[in-house]
DNA sequence: TTTAATAAGTGTAAAAAATACACTATCTTT
DNA sequence: AAAGATAGTGTATTTTTTACACTTATTAAA
């Protein structure tokens, strides 16, 4: 009776050797004079698809990116989320309904970007990792909000696990504490950091060390991984 | 263009003198024949609502209840969440397309019972509030999915403004505490307690103490509010 | 009016966790 | 062999958390 459309929109985090945290948005013409926009790669969700699935399967098609760990974090309901002028077009373009509500959920993940090179497709016409304060302003729909709201969410979750799974499998505490140190956005006690992480039974010293680096060389860190998957 | 019907579905928490913490859950008839089953008040929320608005104005109408503080928590998706057998016949009466799917949007509140007295209405035949461990575990749906989480959810948010707006505007603090070891079910230090307490510069001794009582009389205490109200 | 019963109210010591802080070691390059 | 660069290490201090037991003020009963 509520015809309401529900969309999953991906805010998917990179992180790479340049030490910068990106986010993944793809590129979108919104009129025949491919006048362009940035969004959150995001769609409507599929009639009997599970809501993880359909954000699984939604990013896939818009950029490629497959096997992932994404966590629904919040729902965007304002209904005028889709209202703005600057979305009209994009909507009457693509949408059979472009003037029906969209309700959206989101989905976040964090990932080590060389694992994930996207390819645009769909109507995506290019999907990108762009810094984080390179970001317009002026994002599709809410996705600006959207986009913060994510990180918020994410900085409250980081552990070790989600951490060392943006490294090479093997790495130095120095690449680790720095991660975090970007992540959290703010700088670390060397020495009690590294306290902190030998508590960590799931962080092992492998007899292994970094070679070819004109200091002495680090220590290879590895973690034990037990990789669980909840959905709701 | 997808038919996704979304609903609102709250999460009641009460609290009184019985000292026991309770849900509000309506009873609705599932068949002509009277059968009934008990739910979490929920409905499909309206065409242009804020999902906020439309969860305060489903809750009213179903229990009467007005003028909380709900929160959203989560989402639950599951295609299959409204299709277990048992919730056909209900669906069947009350909604024109009883075999769309349904996702659902957990809003949850924790309330002074005295304050809030259910009287039920439309499709709800009957609203009260029930002792945790005497809920049904085949509420309607997967209400009891959401409800479990929604508790989980609150554990995690206590503070003292959510826990002393439970308890009349003068409190002792053993009332406080007491509250507190309901909520979270474990005891509590006393003395570490008060201290904690005592950081707190909104809980605010006042010059009353307990009348009537068999035994020394405790101080009362009140809490300096400020409210805040925020929606997604 | 004394006594018993009941919950209120209070402080301190010990343990654990968090923080602050600076030098030596080992490798490469010149 | 010296210089440059990052790795690696320990301790003292502060803060937070925990554990724990007796005295006090009131009412009810004897």
């Amino acid at each position: 009776m509520t015809p309401i459309n529900l969309s999953l929109d991906c805010v998917i985090l990179g992180f790479d050797e340049d030490q910068k945290l990106k986010v993944l948005l793809i590129k979108k013409f919104i009129n025949e004079k491919n006048d362009f926009q940035f969004a959150l790669p995001g769609d409507l969700v599929g009639l009997n698809e599970d809501l993880l699935v359909g954000a699984e399967r939604i990013l896939k098609s818009l950029t490629s990116l497959d096997n992932l760990f994404l966590k629904q974090f919040s729902v965007f309901g304002s209904p005028d989320r889709t209202r703005q002028k600057k979305d009209q077009s994009w909507l009457k373009m693509y949408r059979k309904k472009p003037k029906e509500r969209v309700v959206t959920v989101g989905y976040i993940a964090l990932v080590k970007m060389e694992d994930y090179v996207p390819h645009a497709s769909s109507f995506a016409i290019d999907a990108e990792w762009v810094e984080l304060d390179k970001v317009s302003s002026e994002l599709a729909f809410d996705h600006n909000l959207i986009l913060d709201n994510g990180i918020v969410y994410l900085r409250n979750q980081l552990d070790h696990q989600i951490v060392t799974n943006l490294l090479p499998s093997k790495f130095t505490l120095s690449q680790l504490q720095n991660l975090y140190e970007i992540l959290l956005n703010q700088k670390l006690d060397k020495r009690n950091f590294r306290k902190n992480v030998s508590k960590d039974s799931l962080i092992i010293k492998t007899d292994e060390k970094q070679s070819g680096v004109a200091h002495k060389p680090a220590h290879l860190y590895t973690y034990k991984k037990i990789r669980k998957k909840t959905r709701t």
